[in-house]
DNA sequence: CCAATTTAGTTATATATCATATCTATTATG
DNA sequence: CATAATAGATATGATATATAACTAAATTGG
């Protein structure tokens, strides 16, 4: 006779008492709401996470580089060739060939996309006083600065 | 004779002010220096995040179905399956067929499930001492305090 | 009791993300 | 001037995430 399969029952909930110990884990799950609703966020505008903040480190830096930009960006190179693509096809950049250096592109926002930027920032702003509606300015003003910490670490 | 192409020149720093107004920005950025760091610290163990998550929550909770477990990680069942089938092909856990309910799994580790999850979360608890060094106990509790708030907003 | 519905898990598929190697054109260096 | 380094692009692979549709089993409601 083979050994009872020890009381197999699942649990009636499930529990993440390890998990939660933990810094990371909660850093994650918080950010998995504010993305979520991020994208939602930026959908009317056709952006993602990704090519919006690249339009808006474009406008606030005309001029830069890609290299400069997949730095600010902390993406590889590559990766953000086809971010750059899809910007300049929508016709919210251009690439402007540096005269000093013809290897490089000088990244310059069209007009169209300035405008677009500004309406989206303005979108990402409402939508964060949407969803940090229960922080006050001083948790909000802690929050940064620990995580400005974290990310210097 | 064209219009000057008003100043192209590289700006010498760029500037991610318009996006450090924004909290999620901050969460975002502190988080990649979290995860990349996490990443390396399970790599001897030949894990990934989401397979460890996987791992502790079957520990901490034996016996609980496919379902609940997609659940509690907030993913799609079917994105489950290929993680449930990496532990299982390691024999860290066991899929036993519920007697009472034989369409589902229970998740049940193995011993050496449990013991590569021990190891684990202690080296993780290790890689958190180590990246959080500079939070004392009040700012780490404050953080968890309102990343719980916004994970319930 | 049995047909219809629901549920658990799986398969297939598409898209997005992210890293590495390699290629070209150009610039910088010894 | 030959060599090395840099900017960008291309190719490729691994990972992550979402949806539709399938099989098998359980639940339901007439």
């Amino acid at each position: 006779m083979p050994a009872p399969e020890q009381d197999i029952k699942q649990p009636t909930r499930v529990s993440d008492e390890t998990l939660r110990r933990f810094l990371g884990y909660h850093m994650k799950r918080a950010f998995n709401v504010v993305q979520a609703d991020l994208t939602a966020t930026l959908k009317p505008f056709d952006l993602r996470m990704l090519t919006y903040t690249a339009l808006v480190l474009i406008c606030d830096n005309p001029g830069l580089s890609q290299t400069q930009l997949a730095a600010a960006m902390d993406i590889e190179r590559p990766n953000l060739v086809v971010i750059i693509d899809e910007l300049e096809r929508r016709e919210l950049i251009n690439r402007t060939r540096v005269p000093t250096d013809r290897r490089a592109y000088a990244l310059i926002p069209t007009l169209a996309g300035k405008r677009l930027c500004e309406q989206a920032v303005a979108a990402v702003q409402a939508h964060e006083a949407k969803l940090f509606v229960g922080l006050d300015d001083d948790m909000r003003a802690a929050m940064i600065e620990t995580l400005s910490k974290v990310r210097g670490t």
